[in-house]
DNA sequence: TATTGTTATACTCTATAACTATA
DNA sequence: TATAGTTATAGAGTATAACAATA
């Protein structure tokens, strides 16, 4: 049940070791048309359309990040705005036709890198790879946001702690 | 045997939105005192010391970066450069004693925040975790380093299939 | 000639602050 | 007042190119 603080330094000497070598192989293969952040909002637009504040949300990402890339890629006709017919201040996004052929090709070309790069590896490997850094993930996000307020918000843990010492 | 794309597809997708929980949990836990990529500095001189361009390579950065950083954190006090008796183009680096200290204190914050947030996890989940992540890494840079080439580069490739063809 | 390290410059991605328009 | 989006500005982190000193 204890976790020990030496494993948590090894989990996160390990995380900071793949964002390094993500890092290089990003910078090995990098596209030269669309950078990883607007690959980022091509997707999350391309899962979720609708509203710039909400895809904003989902890739965790300041209004004017996302305004900035909105911009660019809709300069580059590979997204449009239209006005949000219920609420004037909004604007619903969407991939164009171009936008959809694009994130194809860049999902593609990482797809058969990385399939490449994990050459060796078994389908229940990749499978539990994937679980594990989900979990990770969902952990992370889930406890952060109960914790945003700082360690002074025990408001929650409280009532637990409560009803645990009856 | 066959790993599908679209499995691939699922682990890239959670690596990427894994490094924007991790983005959001640096920002929000922020240390005033010692960037990221600094603390990645004091991390590997303290684990490998020596000579700067092996530091350079370990954390898989261009010279120029590492110079810098060692200037600031020269300047700031954490670490020593001396020349290498040995080889007088090079430096050998080190940490002071404040040094180590500051690297002490950053990598206690650091545990206590991420078991904070594994709450509830058992020791058997991290150490699972801490694996598949650390295989992925080391899968990762093994490849790419053998791909460095170019995807023209097959000559240990054909070699295999002629094998494999028999 | 090749390597170690530095300086100059530029690029990518991000954030905060100040603003406009609408709710 | 609060929210959606934009613009201006700044900061962190990185890379390439050109350079100095040494091997």
């Amino acid at each position: 049940m204890a976790v020990e603080p030496q494993q948590v330094r090894a989990l996160i000497h390990g995380v900071f070791d793949l964002q390094r070598v993500l890092r290089c192989v990003a910078q090995e293969h990098k596209s030269s048309e669309v950078g990883s952040a607007e690959a980022g909002v091509l997707r999350m637009i391309s899962e979720f359309g609708g509203r710039a504040v909400d895809i904003a949300e989902k890739l965790s990402v300041s209004a004017p990040v996302l305004s900035r890339h909105i911009a660019e890629l809709h300069d580059r006709g590979l997204v449009t705005r239209r006005p949000d017919p219920e609420d004037r201040r909004a604007q619903l996004l969407e991939l164009t036709e171009t936008g959809k052929a694009r994130l194809a090709e860049i999902e593609e070309a990482r797809i058969s890198l990385i399939l490449e790069l994990l050459e060796g590896w078994d389908e229940a490997e990749v499978e539990s790879c994937a679980a594990s850094i989900r979990r990770l993930t969902d952990t992370m996000r889930a406890k952060s946001h109960t914790l945003k307020g700082g360690s002074l918000d025990h408001t929650e843990t409280t009532k637990e702690e409560e009803l645990a010492a009856r």
